[in-house]
DNA sequence: TGAGACAGTCAACACCGTGTCGAAAACGCA
DNA sequence: TGCGTTTTCGACACGGTGTTGACTGTCTCA
């Protein structure tokens, strides 16, 4: 975006920061956070380390600013999912999960470094839970109530079965997105999960419309 | 696996290097490896900091024969597993996994500061893989033969499926040992990962024995 | 128009943890 | 006793983080 009109000697405060952000994360798209330091960060956006202060409090901080937005469409994402579990299960969970893998694929370098950020940042935590949760409050919602119209089993509380499926995409999406050994293909990383989820929550290959 | 760390030949240090083994797993029973300095372990061990490296290059390096140690155990313990898959098939399954739990929970420091180190360090990552390796080599075997004999519905292939069940306990563990935000009860956590893997593997509730 | 408030900038500094080096002490062993 | 090897550590170099204080534009209102 060109400054027209008056050349200002100065770049306004709010393109710095967003500077700030852009190059962190491209950088977090080449190379790990512990990689990136704050110099890299300063000098990607034009000023020195210490101007970096004025901006953000820590590298964390940045971090911190980055996921804030990934959330933000997450939850948006969420809201606007489909939910016709009634008449095409299989088909609702497999599109649900697809946007799971999507939103990771989208903002990998954010993601990645979120997760590992995690242990240590407690904001990014707290962020980070939050995001998770509403994935798992959506499912065990639907979880709970394919169980009361009969169609998936009791047996098994939704919310632990949520937990840990949701748990499960994302430590498997991690793995296939750092390539880890073992893991699987990425092309059929959709598929497995979501035979998973159904088998586990129907308790059967092919759960009837009842 | 042998001799990590010190690499010269005499016997008079083993003792040092033990108590410096001794020292980083007390404390990370107690803080993150991140917050464990060289200054510590070297405290810890009644030697000074420059003398830390002589019996170890690095505070991964310590970490590392630590993992060693484990990694060694559950080796032992994978072979020593009964595979009474065909008679019993919910029982063996629960008491692999029930294995895989303890593990985790036996070396609780350990197993989480290697996961977090597992992003950062080669050396880490390979050994942690190199048993995540066994534990779904294991389970695939089983998978695959259940699948032969015709107890568990083909459609999904077993390294597949054995890899992503196997991430989903690692990481439900975790979650559980770090009192994460979501996570489960630790009490039901056994109970809900046999039933996962029971439902998505045979396709079923109950498993017949065909 | 000019005084002060305020946003923005950075050189210089303090700090902390890691890793290295070379000199010296302790320990066998002849 | 004297020699080589093992073990030890003081002192130093380095790199990254975070802080301080002084300086420079810019805006605004009397």
């Amino acid at each position: 975006m060109a400054q027209r009109g008056r050349r200002t000697a100065r770049v306004s405060g709010d393109e710095r920061q967003d500077a700030i952000l852009v190059t962190a994360e491209a950088l977090l798209g080449e190379r790990a956070f512990d990689d990136v330091s704050i110099e890299d960060l300063a000098g990607g956006a034009g000023i020195s380390r210490p101007t970096f202060y004025f901006y953000f409090s820590s590298k964390d901080e940045v971090l911190l600013a980055l996921l804030d937005r990934v959330i933000t469409e997450v939850e948006h994402r969420v809201g606007d999912l489909p939910r016709d579990f009634e008449s095409d299960p299989v088909g609702a969970w497999t599109r649900s999960i697809g946007m799971f893998v999507e939103v990771f694929v989208s903002h990998r370098g954010v993601s990645t470094a979120a997760i590992a950020a995690r242990a240590r940042n407690d904001e990014v935590r707290a962020l980070w839970s939050k995001s998770m949760q509403s994935w798992v409050d959506f499912s065990s919602d639907v979880i709970r109530a394919e169980q009361a119209r009969g169609a998936a089993p009791e047996g098994i509380d939704a919310h632990d079965l949520a937990v840990s499926l949701n748990l499960m995409n994302e430590r498997l999406i991690t793995a296939v997105l750092n390539q880890e050994s073992p893991a699987i293909a990425e092309s059929r990383a959709l598929d497995v999960l979501s035979t998973i989820w159904i088998r586990s929550i129907y308790g059967s290959i092919n759960p009837g419309r009842r």
